[in-house]
RNA sequence: GGUCCGUUCGGCUAGUCAGGUUAGGCCCCCAGGUUUUCAUCCUGGUAACACGGGUUCGAAUCCCGUACGGACUACCA
């Protein structure tokens, strides 16, 4: 079961706040690892110093918190090969890519940004595509064309550089990728990708595979769009003389609508959360909503995110953390995107709530009670709860069905008069009241028993008594089982409704 | 534009590697049933192998092509 050779790393950039197809590559991960008896680590990768947004490290923490997934190391939790935020890792960069200038497969190159811009819209205008390789590199200004003497001046003189791969000509790289199976890539058609940029941080392409290789990673899983430049990732490894990890590119999570990939903006626009928690946007202050915000429980949420995408294979959908981890296997993972569902992600939250117990549902309702302007006993806010639980998707569902309980009605459903508010009706209600005041133990069967058998004794028609009692008791024809509405509500409240619906209802010609 | 990846009911998907099934399940939707009401629940239903060629006795499954979708194509990750 232990298998320590196996770990595999969650590495965010902290940009912002981490979506869901960050949570669900994350997640993915810690199954992995988990099923496995390895290690899951958090690296942050925040070499982009001109991104960095306060406040995005905490809430991935946070996140990760809250959906009950922990790391075995990482930033916040250290570990035996730490650093684990690259920007605290900066000098040691910088050796590795000696390293590769020195064996030939890296190269100064000094254009700027401005000038390879220019060359970019010139091939543009002329239908070409510029690519920065084996053949263009020629024609630029870089340690190869320069030379050695020229190189060390520039950089002497302090003139600004990169450094990029020297990226073969007409190779074939074959890749495997553990979902995807071998993929083949010439090299002709890749780029001579920066590696060290001009203000002295690596790009991702190289902190992350020296990262890995130094953090001794496994496995690494990451979402498809790092699939192209896996070749370069090869490559890197390759160059270094280094045994390369196994790779595994998971498939896109999609807009629910239409095309492409879910991105931040599609929550606020179809009104569900992308975001694990909510965000509140350190500039503009723009908050967007969050899964836990909304209602969802986190096992609920971390249950929906494994099944987009992978499947156990048998029919079972419903799965705690502990229970996916068993289940887990990269090879059931799909190839395609999966569209992201909110009407079916509420599905899984009915489902985690009706398994909750009443009471610690009731503890998460009161607040919303109070909110409301009521302060329940919470007794029976849990005997309430234990009745409606089936009838909500979320916490916040419920006191719309069970406020009843607590609040006499204010109005009476019209259709429902009409409909079941017969000439009757009124001398039967206030007949009842008779027959249920004084009943010695007011407890749901024994109410029934009575007040059915009266209906018995005097003929009268069930559906009848039946939806008018209701009626004055609830206000609609809703609810659960009247009987126990009744008995939680006490004889007392039964018979003040009783008398509160006659009075507001009247008699009906 | 180029490169790579993908494509089974409206959505998530099983089945594809080892060709032979009435192509299954869940969500949604619809219809019945249960219930004093609503909801739950139960039963049933609608609905898919992107298209075109091959290979084969037989193709969702293997091969080729086409279409469509997506990702990538930054001194961003």
């Amino acid at each position: 079961m232990t298998n320590s050779n196996i770990r595999v790393r969650f590495a965010p950039s902290p940009t912002g706040p981490l979506h869901i197809g960050g949570v669900r590559t994350a997640l993915y991960n810690y199954l992995f690892a988990k099923k496995h008896g390895g290690s899951f680590i958090l690296r942050i990768e925040d070499t982009d110093q001109t991104r960095f947004v306060p406040g995005a490290e905490q809430y991935i923490v946070d996140a990760f918190n809250w959906c009950g997934l922990t790391f075995d190391e990482g930033v916040t939790v250290g570990g035996d090969y730490g650093p684990y935020k690259q920007s605290d890792r900066k000098e040691l960069y910088k050796s590795f890519t000696e390293e590769l200038l020195e064996k030939g497969h890296a190269y100064y190159a000094f254009d700027t940004p401005e000038e390879l811009g220019a060359v970019r819209i010139q091939y543009e205008s002329e239908k070409k595509t510029f690519i920065y390789n084996y053949e263009e590199r020629k024609r630029l200004r870089n340690s190869i064309t320069l030379g050695a003497e020229e190189t060390n001046k520039l950089i002497d003189e302090g003139s600004p550089f990169v450094i990029r791969f020297r990226m073969p000509e007409d190779e074939t790289v074959i890749m495997n990728d553990i979902i995807r199976g071998k993929v083949e890539v010439n090299t002709s058609v890749l780029d001579d990708k920066i590696l060290f940029k001009s203000d002295g941080m690596p790009t991702y392409h190289l902190a992350n595979i020296v990262d890995d290789h130094l953090m001794k990673i496994s496995h690494v899983i990451r979402g498809e769009e790092w699939l192209p430049s896996l070749p370069l990732h090869v490559l890197l490894y390759d160059a270094f003389g280094w045994e390369k990890p196994e790779f595994a590119h998971l498939p896109l999570l999609l807009k629910p609508d239409g095309n492409g990939k879910l991105s931040k903006r599609d929550g606020d626009r179809l009104g569900f959360p992308v975001f694990p928690l909510q965000w509140t946007d350190p500039k503009t202050g723009g908050i967007s909503s969050g899964f836990r915000e909304d209602g969802y429980f986190p096992g609920a949420f971390v249950n929906m995110l494994a099944m987009l995408g992978w499947n156990p294979g048998d029919e079972r959908e419903i799965f705690s953390l502990e229970e996916l981890t068993e289940a887990f296997s990269l090879e059931r993972v799909g190839k395609s995107g999966a569209k992201f569902d909110p009407v079916k992600a509420a599905w899984y939250n009915h489902q985690y709530l009706v398994k909750e117990d009443d009471e610690v549902l009731a503890n998460l309702l009161m607040p919303i009670a109070i909110e409301n302007g009521y302060f329940v006993e919470i007794e029976q806010l849990v005997n309430a709860v234990s009745m409606v639980k089936d009838r909500a998707n979320f916490v916040k569902d419920l006191w719309g069905q069970l406020d009843f309980f607590f609040v006499r009605p204010e109005t009476y459903d019209e259709k429902a008069v009409k409909k079941r508010w017969k000439a009757d009706s009124y001398d039967q209600m206030e007949e009842l009241k008779g027959v249920i005041s004084g009943i010695p133990d007011f407890t749901s069967e024994n109410t029934e028993k009575v007040v059915k058998q009266w209906i018995e004794d005097k003929g009268y028609g069930m559906g009848m008594i039946m939806n008018a009692f209701r009626l004055v008791i609830v206000g609609a024809l809703k609810g659960p089982h009247l009987f126990d509405i009744i008995e939680l509500l006490g004889e007392e409240e039964t018979l003040e409704r009783i008398d509160q619906g006659l009075h507001e209802i009247g008699r009906k010609e």
